[in-house]
DNA sequence: CTGAAAGCGCTTACAG
DNA sequence: CTGAAAGCGCTTACAG
């Protein structure tokens, strides 16, 4: 009888190891012929373990081919090795450098990636709702995200480590930037050069996504207030962009009947078309028009656009060491700001007086 | 007796729920009055089941807020719904535009995305060794990387469905473009405008990394023997990315004897310094001097920039597809061919003539 | 130092 | 339609 079930056909259900395209680590320990917690020991590494033990081990792991499963490996050990990054939807150069900062960060580490964008108003919420869905990461970055009371409560529900970057809240460890302050520098530093009429030309801030606009809108009028200016609705454009907003708001800024002398452009895509269109309306930059970017991209340099240089690549890298060091237990409720810096380039100068430019606008 | 062993402190070791932060099958299970097979079997959704038990299961679900693990889900189902992206290290627009393209594919279904950079030299050895690491994806899509053998044979290790994305073999589904043939199609137009003196600048050829600059040069190198023209060294530049890239080239161009009156880029950021520089020099662009670029980024059209369109986001789209295709068992071998599109605007225009530059020359 | 066993949280035939 | 049980591939106390 014994015979007989020997002898069944091949191929029928039974726990034959050669079956299987995968090896397992009990397929290691039958060829090491060791017990699996064995080879799941020289696996950890740091254990050790008989060196004879150790290599007979190695040798069956190396001629098999073996490769733990991550999977199997995070189920047990309760951790997935994995990092969960949300960004807006990577439409800005922004956000690519904050990956690369994160990435830079994770390099010697043996964690993965994975990256949720949240898209516009329809994806907000299932985007919102799977944050650290399923237990797929061990904690969570997110970047440039206004912390709206509907994401907070969404962090708390996923219970995971969660860390803001580029964005801060008083419950939650972040690495974040002042923009405020970073444009209400701009303003006083062209208020040093003697400007008075100074506008702001941005992005729509949106209500969920980077709340960059609204806090450079905070630190514009700021500023103002501290120069004793007054705050003129024309002199604040909400623009698309990309260069085309920044065309469309040389267009509108220079049709006024008394145009800024200086503007602060929310980003330096934007100010490269503002720069084009005033120049092509004649207006000489910086002798007309001083122009001030936002972002310090490379493009900036080559063009030399003074501009409000951001740290995003340190601030993906940051976000990501305070991740970690709350994974491994540390309880200081980091809240770190990064410094910006004002690069001082050939856009922006010396205003002329309001009169040369009234008399030229009033000849036109 | 059963009373004391009832009345232990709370605490104690023992199977209590309660004593868990997360929440399992089982939990949701016992709350339901149900066994933990109905529970799943309402969790995989397609499954029917009686209304009543599986509004019940429902109920305990949402009132104990229960998560199922994507771990747990993908070691029992033997795929994690996850794919994997390998790209050299993200420093081209190029990169982020196929990762849109892959986001977008993947926005309506539940796959995650892990994302693994190649670096220069130094990590690619272990980035390759890392393919597909621990079956913690079900595919992968390999972005822009030239196909080796090193990287096949990495490929063929993981035993894991992988499609290239910009970059084709014989071997493996691919979704690419024909480098090659478009910078052919560059060098024709410019051919038909008259120009016989052209030259070609580009970034080098990374042995692991893109074989772009290497299709280029053989596209070029053909079409210039099409068209009984003749290489020349001097014409034929490599330099670094970007605009500084750009502007060495210009400079090492114009500075020839007889420099060419057409040059093509491999990059519109290189182009972009090129044209500066050119103009710098006092060229006029396109009367003295042609300039395609290649890639067709935004800054493009709006500086007028005659270039090469590639369709970079379908790239990363169409890659998707053909993964998830082969994912559900798809045995087609699909090798996709993307076109290119010539993008004819301002910067390459009808050569003046051999004499007339030359001359100019002659005289500086 | 090492084996055997229980367990991580699901899924999936197998019986009822 | 549904419960009980085995299994996915590891890890980790627990004994030896």
């Amino acid at each position: 009888m014994a015979r007989a079930a020997e002898s069944q056909p091949p191929g029928a259900a039974g726990p034959v190891a050669g079956d299987r395209a995968v090896t397992t680590i009990r397929d290691v320990a039958r060829a090491a012929g060791v017990g699996v917690g064995t080879v799941s020991r020289v696996l950890s590494g740091g254990a050790r373990g008989a060196p004879a033990t150790r290599a007979r081990v190695e040798a069956a792991m190396a001629q098999l081919g073996y490769r733990p499963s991550a999977t199997a490996r995070a189920l047990s050990q309760g951790r997935t090795h994995t990092l969960e990054v949300v960004v807006p939807l990577v439409t800005h150069h922004v956000y690519v450098e904050v990956l690369r900062g994160i990435e830079t960060a994770l390099a010697d580490t043996d964690y993965a990636v994975v990256i949720r964008t949240v898209e516009r108003a329809a994806a907000r919420d299932r985007a919102f709702a799977a944050l650290g869905q399923g237990g797929r990461a061990d904690g969570v970055l997110v970047v440039s995200l206004a912390p709206t009371p509907e994401l907070l409560e969404r962090i708390a529900a996923a219970r995971l480590p969660t860390v803001l970057v580029d964005a801060a809240h008083p419950d939650l460890p972040s690495v974040s930037v002042d923009h405020a302050a970073a444009t209400a520098e701009a303003i006083r530093f062209l208020r040093d050069l003697g400007h008075d009429r100074i506008a702001l030309v941005d992005e729509p801030g949106d209500h969920f996504a980077p709340a960059f606009a609204a806090e450079r809108r905070r630190g514009f009028r700021m500023a103002l207030g501290e120069a004793n200016l007054a705050p003129r609705a024309d002199y604040e454009i909400v623009t698309a962009g990309g260069p085309e907003g920044g065309v469309e708001a040389a267009a509108a800024l220079l049709a006024l009947p008394d145009p800024p002398t200086a503007v602060v452009v929310g980003s330096d895509t934007q100010a490269v078309g503002l720069l084009q269109e005033a120049r092509r309306r004649g207006r000489h930059v910086p002798r007309d028009l001083s122009v001030v970017g936002y972002g310090d991209i490379e493009m900036s340099r080559h063009i030399g656009l003074t501009t409000v240089r951001v740290p995003v690549r340190e601030l993906g890298r940051r976000g990501v060491e305070v991740l970690l060091a709350e994974l491994a237990g540390s309880t200081e409720p980091a809240q770190i700001r990064l410094p910006t810096e004002l690069m001082v380039r050939k856009t922006a100068g010396p205003s002329r007086g309001v009169e040369a430019s009234r008399r030229r606008d009033g000849g036109a």
